[in-house]
DNA sequence: GTATGTGCAAACTTTTTGCACTTCG
DNA sequence: CGAAGTGCAAAAAGTTTGCACATAC
């Protein structure tokens, strides 16, 4: 995504246009590895090299509550961030710490249709994903 | 669950039986609201005053590894545990931060039919657990 | 110009670790 | 008795916060 791909989202949502948000929404968009925090830092410290810790999770907490950007909850201390929105899924492996999006139209409708047709009586679902955990293969 | 059982996990496992062990399994039996240490550590106090953080955090990772304990991934950044182990999903508010055993066999049976006949070819799937996103209502 | 965002460092929370002592089998 | 487990306290890892300064709109 370009530049101005990100820029139009920030706007969108009423956020400010600033340099630290436009990167790290960038670096989640091309990263596809489910980054922390750290990881973020490390990757736009090239192009950014003064961003502050303080400031990546600022950021990333305010992109969670618009909504813009996911937590990916797994099995380690550190919280994992995700750019994709869209519904999907996760791959995941414990002992690696390896994490591989699992996307599925088929899946992805067969689950929207159950809970609709399930309709759960004292809960309002906004959101389902599938955490399959196990071991990738010669990789 | 009465301590004879609990006794008799550790057993099967191969881990020794100490009265730490004892405690903090059983009291993940009893709690079914997915504590986390500090939880676990607040329960069993009561019966058990000077049980250290560490022993604690030490216990939880070896039932873990052990499989007789589960870890429930959630948005914030203490750990939740879980001492059931079969098949099963979650309901959750990360607003509250409250969460709930989902039990559901219809839906258990259509995800494995699923996965067995889809089955994906770079990794193995040990474990598939759904995380329902959402809000409690009047609750 | 003003509300909002950022840098920085300190504080806080959660988890891990090392080592002496204890206990289970 | 010996291997494994526990207590304790210090340290590490991850995240939040307060406040002065800077910037987007």
């Amino acid at each position: 995504m370009q530049i101005q791909g990100i820029q139009k989202i920030l706007r969108e949502k009423g956020l400010k246009v600033t340099p630290q948000r436009v990167a790290i929404l960038g670096a989640l968009h091309e990263m596809h590895n489910h980054p922390t925090a750290e990881m973020i830092i490390e990757h736009i410290r090239e192009t950014y090299p003064n961003i502050a810790m303080g400031t990546v999770y600022n950021i990333l907490e305010t992109f969670v509550r618009h909504g813009i950007v996911n937590k990916v909850n797994t099995d380690e201390d550190a919280m994992h961030y995700d750019g994709v929105t869209s519904m999907h899924h996760h791959l995941y492996s414990p002992e690696t710490g390896q994490i591989e999006d699992y996307m599925d139209e088929q899946l992805n409708k067969m689950l929207t249709d159950y809970f609709q047709e399930k309709n759960i009586t004292n809960f309002e679902i906004e959101k389902i994903s599938l955490q399959i955990k196990g071991k990738f293969i010669n990789n």
